[in-house]
RNA sequence: GGGCAAUUAGCUCAGUUGGUUCAGAGCACCUCGUUUACACCGAGGGGGUCGGGGGUUCGAGCCCCUCAUUGCCCACCA
């Protein structure tokens, strides 16, 4: 055999991974082995594969193989995530090149282009994931919107509604006026952005006075509907009882106390627009005020806006600053630093905006989930820095709105059947709906035709938080063979970005639909930033494109370059050349071998600073072993590797392999050349989970098979 | 505004209960080397008063206080 002296995986003559994956070789049923799950973090379906998947992911291969070469069962599912804005957002793009608009389309059209673009994109990023040699159960792929992914997310919907947890409720939501949908407070991102403090002046109904307030939204000054003062704040004790005329539109609205109002901040009075503001809604409600909505879906102004209707928000804010100004009202402006909300998926800056949307209460769910994790420790996170995190977030969770404006997703199983949106049965199919229908409007003889199902879908996350139980079908049939065998899974991997979102969620659907927990260990992994701690991004374009790192360092390579930095839980910055490295080690590797498999064996006696060489290399395995042991146990899967790397490069090729290579051209001793071999392939088996390629190449060659 | 982390060689980071072995690793750097696996290599080497200040102790990267800087998370102040 002809063997390159460079290790280049696409010049050597087979694919042995290729042939595993062709032959389904990682395809895992329940046996009475003891099991090793994994659930995959779903990537977007139409995304494709970035730094993070590729750390994320082989982390998780690293684990799985491991577990794998240790004799468990184990199972890796891979699979899709639906990601209805971010996919919807997408498809309207594509269809708007194509000029056409969203509300051309009936829902049913709309879909079918969603469903052909999922088609046409949505295996491109487990193909890429397959290149960095992830070993999933491939014939278990699953995507969020399949069939029984999708009935399980509405029989929990059902369930919840009838526990009494999920709820309808005019409410204030983050609106995203690009995507025209609501978002869950997780969706929403707060950025600092300097603005303007806006003094405005009100006039006093039947006096010359004027009264002046700070904000930051004049055009919102249309839905004013009352000025609120600060009870004890003498200055305006006078104006008690008395009326403020809104500016432009001049429409009288009463001044109110409340000691809500900060007498520091400003003028120490607030105007109150209930219809877009969290607190003044709150005010207006404690103080009987009306509310005006002075804005469209698309944050353009109403027929409130008066002569701006139909204009953006932002537009407005201009214009009726100027009109403001030439009209003598605004008395002056300050620079001023606040925080806006904006949408995680459109950027899009939210509006606060009063609808009726759909609630799960969490209050409750999340008792057990709180207590697993900072209790009774079954679940465990690395680094455990993030158990504050998530203890903060749980106890003071609140409701989560998960309905969106969209079709891309699962329909809320809501059917209406009275005139208005009042009357309604919640059910998992139509029949059902209609038969509770009949009996709820004591009316038999509603028609299917009279049922009308919501409009809206549901958050992706209320699919995904039931991702470890539902791709083993637990949520349709919990008591299969596979739900039983492989949850509660074993390790989890990924961001901390998504502890929220996700991971606290799936917690507590865990407690919830298994009565334990989802996965026993969560790892979560850093941010891969570049080489000046800039966050990876497309925008600035630091981002190497993870395909061709594959191509030009092999993907063990690259798998080795990105977990010799990645401590568990710090942001790692990336550096091609750890990738060079990574090459390197798998071409050192790779040299051994050729060393190795270059020499001929006769009968002769085993010098004796062979056999010294090999026990001394015995122990020092069993050394390492232990090491790596204890380095997997605690996560620290870079120090692992790291414990692998020096082994074979100084101890077994700098120091093993010098002391008994025979002189050139001489034959070695067979007890030396067994011994040697077999601990190659002691090395191979540590190596393996890191650089599956080269490991499996040289695995086959090294010895017969 | 509240909370959490970090600060150790040029870079990225380890340093578990304070005590010869705790001052380390990898990379980078310097010198030498075309010997028959590998220059994607080998042999050797330099380099840090462990962010500043104070304290506890016989003894402190390690414990306490304080300051500084950085990062992250949470929060409805116009």
């Amino acid at each position: 055999m002809d063997i390159p002296s460079k290790y280049e995986p696409q010049t050597v003559e087979s694919h042995w991974y290729d042939y595993w994956m062709k032959h389904n070789y990682f395809y895992s049923t329940p046996d009475d082995r003891e099991p090793y799950t994994i659930v995959i973090p779903p990537p977007n379906v139409t995304g494709v594969l970035h730094m993070g998947h590729m750390l994320n992911n082989t982390l998780q291969d690293v684990l799985i193989r491991r577990a794998r070469l240790m004799g468990k069962n184990a199972c890796w599912v891979p699979g899709t995530d639906h990601a209805s804005i971010a996919t919807e957002a997408k498809v309207v793009a594509k269809l708007k090149e194509q000029g056409f608009h969203k509300t051309d389309l009936t829902r049913e059209e709309f879909l079918k282009h969603a469903w052909d673009w999922t088609h046409e994109y949505g295996g491109v990023i487990l193909e890429q994931l397959k290149k960095l040699g992830c070993s999933c159960d491939w014939h278990r792929t699953k995507f969020t919107m399949d069939e029984d992914m999708y009935v399980s997310v509405i029989k929990v919907f059902v369930d919840l509604y009838n526990k009494g947890l999920i709820y309808r409720g005019f409410r204030m939501v983050n609106w995203d006026p690009e995507a025209l949908t609501t978002l869950s407070d997780e969706e929403v991102i707060y950025e600092e952005k300097q603005g303007l403090l806006y003094y405005l002046a009100y006039p006093i109904e039947g006096t010359d006075e004027r009264l002046t307030i700070a904000t930051t939204r004049p055009e919102t000054i249309l839905g004013d509907t009352a000025i609120c003062i600060h009870p004890k704040d003498k200055r305006y004790h006078h104006l008690k009882g008395k009326k403020a005329i809104v500016p432009i539109c001049e429409r009288a609205i009463p001044i109110i106390e409340d000691d809500y109002v900060d007498i520091e901040f400003g003028t120490g009075c607030l105007k109150v627009t209930p219809a877009h503001d969290i607190n003044d809604m709150a005010l207006g409600e404690k103080h009987g005020l009306d509310t005006i909505d002075i804005f469209n879906a698309d944050a353009s102004l109403n027929s409130f806006g008066l002569h701006y209707e139909g204009q953006d928000r932002f537009v407005v804010r201009k214009a009726i600053v100027k009109e403001l100004g030439e009209k003598g009202y605004l008395v002056k402006t300050e620079p001023y630093i606040n925080k806006i909300g904006t949408s995680e998926r459109t950027k899009a800056v939210i509006e606060p905006r009063l609808s009726d949307q759909w609630f799960l209460k969490m209050e409750d769910l999340v008792k057990p989930a709180l207590k697993a994790v900072m209790e009774t420790r079954e679940v465990k996170f690395y680094p455990k820095k993030f158990e504050n995190t998530y203890r903060h977030w749980m106890e003071n969770i609140r409701d989560w709105n998960i309905s969106r404006q969209l079709w891309w997703g699962q329909q809320i199983p809501a059917y209406y059947y009275g005139d208005g949106m009042d009357e309604f049965v919640v059910a998992e199919s139509k029949e059902e709906a209609l038969s509770q229908a009949r009996i709820k409007s004591q009316n038999q003889n509603l028609k299917p035709k009279d049922l009308k199902q919501d409009d809206d879908v549901l958050d992706t996350w209320f699919s995904s938080w039931l991702w470890p139980i539902s791709v083993f079908g637990g949520i349709l049939d919990p008591d299969n063979p596979d739900v039983n065998y492989y949850y509660p899974t074993n390790d989890l991997v990924t961001g901390p970005d998504i502890i929220f979102f996700w991971v606290a969620r799936m917690i507590i659907s865990g407690y919830e639909y298994r009565g334990e927990r989802p996965f026993e260990n969560v790892y979560f992994t850093g941010l891969v930033r570049d080489k000046q701690r800039r966050k990876m991004s497309k925008q600035l374009g630091n981002s190497p494109e993870a395909l061709e790192l594959i191509e030009q360092y092999g993907a063990d390579g690259v798998r080795v370059g990105l977990l010799l930095s990645a401590p568990a839980g710090n942001d790692l910055m990336f550096d091609e050349e750890l990738c060079q490295q990574g090459k390197n080690f798998a071409n050192k590797i790779w040299n051994a071998f050729r060393l190795v498999k270059g020499w001929e064996v006769a009968d002769l006696p085993q010098p004796e600073a062979a056999k010294l060489g090999i026990d001394w290399y015995a122990a020092k395995l069993n050394q390492a072993l232990a090491e790596i042991d204890g380095h997997f146990g605690k996560y620290r899967i870079s120090d692992a590797l790291m414990s692998i790397y020096k082994l074979v490069w100084d101890d077994f090729c700098s120091w093993l392999l010098e002391i008994v290579k025979p002189a050139y051209q001489q034959p070695i001793d067979q007890i030396t050349f067994d011994a040697v071999i077999r601990l190659f392939e002691e090395n191979l088996k540590l190596l393996h989970p890191f650089m599956p390629f080269l490991s499996e190449e040289v695995w086959q060659h090294v010895a017969v098979r």
